[in-house]
This record gives structure tokens, C-alpha cells and sequence, in this order.
DNA sequence: GCTTGCGCCTAAATCGATTTAGCATTTCCC
DNA sequence: GGGAAATGCTAAATCGATTTAGGCGCAAGC
């Protein structure tokens, strides 16, 4: 390993421990040395000095001396957390990356990437702060501690945040409590009289509007209010414990709403381990945000939002802003999209 | 939009549009005007020209100027295809920036951050040739045309391949014919003479090599060929369609390897539809890329690489290239685990 | 009338790597 | 022996944005 020195390693450092310009060491690292004829025992002082000191070129100090002048270049980056469903990101980074390369042209480059944080920690994220590393950002699936931060904070770029209302920034969500009445208005057809929500302990803006939504259109409806399942985390095996303690708890549950897809498929587990018919003794509906919800068994019936129009939209703002031609924020909403399979 | 001027606009653009000094500009730009007491009126002059000529800062240039110098920064990239299995990149992903964070001292960053490009295209990559955007990359998910490229180039900077086996490059994969073999022998196990081989339109090395080894200890133990059934793409859809057709042409198939497991996936479906019991009619195995192959119906039984060791290994061969403390490129062979569950 | 202070702005250095033009030597050849 | 060519290297400019030190003009104060 590399030890620690005060300063960076730099083109210069290897240059003066070794009395020769800097010009020389670029050249090496370069492996020019051949057309510039430098001498070969030259080459060999520099390599070594190169690998002993322990060199890490400086990626923005060549990106700047080698772009291309004629082409504007603008980093887009996705920003989304560990926790979050990845086959939506990638779906995202997908329809941006279509977006954007209809958008470039001889004279103006992309490049999207994704980088993820740890939800509730996305304020440690380094260079996040410093309009040096991208000049747009999508955020998507934070989580109220980030949101609290990203209120208090505004960031020196492009900004569009997804799935919350953030007043500072713009945002694309889907219509508020449209997700919970139309998850309602499913489980009423079904027959639901003693249905119940499933929730993670850390709930998201947008899932805690779900639940929420959800149980005053049962009470608009005049049914009683559900039961919380809360799992333990987003996964099918904190779904699935959460779902089987209920049942024992509450036998006559006869329709579960998931905010998530994997809460879901977590809960089909537990409702086949206890002998529960989906639909016919238990309805289910989740979210759509897992990528085979069509390939559970039984199928999953989703509303959730329709996430082209939602990447649509997202894209649409985050060029007005980087474009300076949307100054203030604002909110988009899109209606959820109901796909009726089979669990309702 | 913004028209398209030849030269992009900097700072110095705008400077010399209005009169003023690149200072007065940037000064602006970080909204530092009030404490460097800029006349309200230029302040305004300048926002309305960066807003007018479509200014875009070079983040290039703003990080060489803002980082700081005692700091040495690398940029780390995952470099994976759209089309790839999303959970394994994200979980890589982690892996690798807990890594990376264990590495991190005062003096001593890292970033990294997930790349896509489309399978068989990576040779597409904006900046992929010129080490001007990463000092090191792990590259995964690669189709045969991309290995070509990959073999035919030696990238200028660390790279560390996943999966497959290439010359220049160190490498990291499952044991050659591992998978296979052991899928071959869950399968015997259960008794299935007449197995077939579920394979995508376009295979990868990894998938290309489990199913010819797949076949060859079949052969060793003296039984037939397998059936090879060939699926459209990845999607548990052409699973699903392409197992169904077999099933009609070979009634008597009783057991299937699939080398993804989204294909195993439809092939559990496609064997419900037609009423073949699973394991008892006909055995499955997949190969553990699902992140809930333990939650399909019935869980499925993989054989694939362990992940974990896959990933210690290539984070370690990543920084030992990038502090070149190695130089020739070596291969490194995990050997697969085998999780049992209930598919065969 | 001369200094001081303020308001407003600029020149120039800097970050790190690369490349172009060109300067010394040495070697070659007639 | 003298000019030409080859060899081996360097100085300096450049990419774009930022910041520091400081300049100029005008008003206020003594």
C-alpha cells in the first residue's frame, strides 16, 4: 500500500525527484516515449519512480486538458439509494439515457451515470455539495431524513427529485393519495371487509401517502379502518414474518395493500404457508415497482405509478433547469396506472 | 433549446460579451456577489447573458480548481450492460464502496459510481478509451462482441473483468465448468434422465460455458445429450414461451437447467400452466442471480458463483492494478456454491 | 488639500496534465 | 572540416473556473 505523503503525487513530483520535465513523465504515461524518442533508460527512471511513488493521475486535470473544445460536455447523474428497487433505476438510467442521446448532437454530449447513497444518509455523499461533479441530478427514493436535508440545503445545479414534494426543488410524483383510494377501490371489489396495510418501518414520502390514502378511502367508504402490518425492512422475508404473525393475530384478514411489490411477494409466501387462497380468501394488491410482478404466483395486481410518463417528465424538467429556461420549481403529478392481475 | 454556437460558451464568453472580467462572472455564478459587492446591476447583466448564451459549466474544470490538494481522489467505475441482472451490480456496487470507504483515509478519497452501456456495445462508450474519466473499472455483464473489443484494446487505466477470461485484463469468474457439473449432478440426483438446457439467444461466456459443461458431465456419467431450448431473450417471458413449446415436442423432458434465473423463473411458470409438478414431475435449477430465488414457487435450487468471494476478489486485484503492484494480469476462479432449495 | 475609506471591479496565479515548438548535442556523410 | 540529420530532452501554452491581492475613482473627514 501506498504510504501516506502530505501531498498528492503529482506529474511535477515525479519530474523533480527525478530531474527531468514534466513533459518527459506525461509522455511515459502516455507510452509516447517511442514516437518522442526518449531515451529508453529514461522511460525505465520514470516507470519506476512512477509505480514507487505511488502516481494517481488527476481524471479531472486530464478531462479538462483533453475535451474536445468544440463539444459541450454535461454530466448527468442519477442519484438513488442502496435500498432503493434497482430495476426502476436501471429503467431510469435507460429512459434518460434515450432522452439524452436524442438530445446530443455534434456539439453536445451526455453522460448519465448512477451513484447511490445509504438511505437516510444521502448528505454524506462527497462532492454532493460542490457543483464540480455534475451539472443535473435526478434523486429518487430518499428518505425523510434526506428530504429534510435537501429542504435545508439547495444544491448549486440541476436538480429534479422523484416521488416527493420538496418545495425548493422541482419534483415528479405520482398524484398524492391517487396510489391508496385506487389500492382501496380494488380490494372493495374484491369484497374486502377486514383489509389490511403492509409497511415498512421506514416509510418513504410516497409509501406513507399510499398507506395513508389508502385507509381514508376506506373511511370515505365507511368501512373501518386497516390493520398496519409494519415489516421489518423492504424485503419478501420481513414481508412475509410481518404478513404470518398478523394472520395469526387477525384470522379474518381477507385483503392485504403492499406498498411495495417485494412486501408483497413476501406476503403471497405467508399466505400460501397459512392455506389462504389469493384472491379468493385473501385479495392482494401491490405497487408495480418490481420488474415480475407478472411472474408471481399468483400474479400480482398493481397500481402504482406509470413510470414512462413519470421518466418522461423527469427528463423534461431536468433540461428546463439546467437549460435556466424554468427558474422556479415545480410539481408534476402523475395518475397511478392500475395493471389487474390475478392476486385481486 | 439552446442554439448551437460553434465554441461553447465559458465563462470568458460571457465575460467578453458583456465588458467584465471572468472574475466578475464567477463570482456571480457562485452567488458570492453580495459579499464581493458586485453593483446589483452588473449582477443582473451577467445572470441575464448566462441565462441567454446557454452557459454550462465544465465540471472538469471546477473540480482540477476546487479540489483539495492534500487529497488524492480516484474515480472507481462498475461498467455493466443494461440488460444485466440489476441486483447483482447494486449489491457489487455496495461491496465495493464499503471497500473502497475501508480504504479511504484523510488523505485518500474514492467515488465510484455505475455505468451502463448496451450489451454488445460497449465499444460505444463515450471517454472509455481515453483515462480521462476513470482511474479503474470492474467490468461485468459483457456479450461476446464486447469481449472482442475488450481483447482487441488495452484500456489505459486498472480494469478488473467479471465472468469471463481475457488475455490482457485480470479476471474474475466462477470455475471453469463448475456450474455445470454441479447442475448436472443436482439433477441426477433427482433422478432426471431426460434434462434439458435453458439457454438465451445470446449467450455470455459464463452462460456458454455452464451449459456446455452442463452437458459434458452428462456425457461423462453416461447419459444423452440434453435438450437445448433456446428463449428469445433473458426475461422470465421467454422463458416461460420457450419452455412451453419444448414441453409440447418433448413431453417426457424432466428436468431443466436454466443458466439465468429469470429464465427459471418462466420455466417454473410454463411447467404450472401445463401442470408439471415441480420437483416431482420435473426438476429445476437456476444459477442464484435472482436476488429472490428463494421466494419464487417453489424456491429455486441454484448453483452460481459466490458473490461475496467474487467480489472480495476483484475489489483486491482492482487496487493492487491501481497502485501497480500488479502488472501482469492474472485470473482468479471462485468456485460456485450450491443452494438448495425445494426446486430440485 | 490631503488622507482615509468605501464601492466596484480586474489582473494574474492556480489546479494537473498534455502537447507543440524548438533548443542543445551528437553523429553522419561527403 | 562543415553542413545536415538524428537524438533526447525542455519551456511554455493550454484547457475553464476560481480566488487572492490589489487598483481606481469618488466621497467623507480633518
Amino acid at each position: 500500500m501506498a504510504r501516506a505523503e502530505k501531498r498528492p503525487v503529482t506529474v511535477r513530483t515525479i519530474a523533480e525527484h527525478l530531474g527531468v520535465s514534466p513533459a518527459a513523465v506525461s509522455t511515459v504515461l502516455a507510452n509516447r516515449h517511442e514516437e518522442r524518442r526518449l531515451a529508453p533508460a529514461t522511460v525505465e527512471r520514470i516507470r519506476q519512480a512512477v509505480r514507487e511513488l505511488g502516481y494517481v493521475p488527476n481524471v479531472a486535470a486530464r478531462r479538462l486538458r483533453a475535451h474536445d473544445p468544440e463539444v459541450r460536455h454535461a454530466e448527468l447523474g442519477i442519484l438513488t439509494s442502496f435500498e432503493a428497487p434497482l430495476f426502476l433505476v436501471s429503467r431510469t438510467l435507460r429512459m434518460v439515457q434515450e432522452a439524452v442521446d436524442a438530445r446530443s448532437t455534434g456539439g453536445r454530449k451526455f453522460s448519465v451515470s448512477i451513484d447511490m447513497f445509504h438511505a437516510g444518509r444521502l448528505a454524506e455523499m462527497p462532492g454532493l455539495l460542490s457543483a464540480s461533479r455534475f451539472n443535473g441530478v435526478i434523486i429518487a427514493n430518499t428518505l425523510p431524513d434526506d428530504d429534510a436535508f435537501l429542504r435545508a440545503t439547495t444544491l448549486p445545479y440541476a436538480v429534479v427529485v422523484q416521488g416527493r414534494r420538496l418545495a425548493n426543488y422541482s419534483c415528479v410524483l405520482e398524484t398524492p393519495g391517487e396510489g391508496g383510494r385506487q389500492a382501496a377501490k380494488l380490494l372493495r371489489a374484491r369484497r374486502s371487509v377486514r383489509p389490511a396495510v403492509l409497511v415498512p418501518a421506514l416509510l418513504t414520502e410516497t409509501t406513507a401517502d399510499r398507506a395513508t390514502a389508502f385507509a381514508s378511502a376506506l373511511q370515505a367508504a365507511g368501512q373501518p379502518q386497516p390493520a398496519r402490518i409494519q415489516a421489518d425492512g423492504f424485503s419478501p422475508a420481513a414481508g412475509a414474518a410481518a404478513v404470518a404473525a398478523h394472520l395469526r393475530r387477525e384470522p379474518d384478514c381477507d385483503g392485504i395493500f403492499a406498498v411495495t411489490d417485494t412486501l408483497a411477494l413476501g406476503a403471497l409466501h405467508a399466505l400460501k404457508a397459512a392455506g389462504r387462497a389469493v384472491p379468493e380468501k385473501v385479495a392482494v394488491v401491490g405497487v408495480g415497482d418490481h420488474e415480475h410482478a407478472d411472474f408471481f404466483d399468483p400474479p400480482l395486481t398493481c397500481v402504482g405509478p406509470a413510470y414512462e410518463r413519470v421518466v418522461a417528465e423527469i427528463v423534461t424538467l431536468l433540461f428546463e433547469v439546467m437549460n435556466r429556461r424554468r427558474v422556479r420549481p415545480t410539481e408534476v403529478f402523475v395518475p397511478p396506472s392500475v395493471v389487474r392481475r390475478a392476486s385481486a
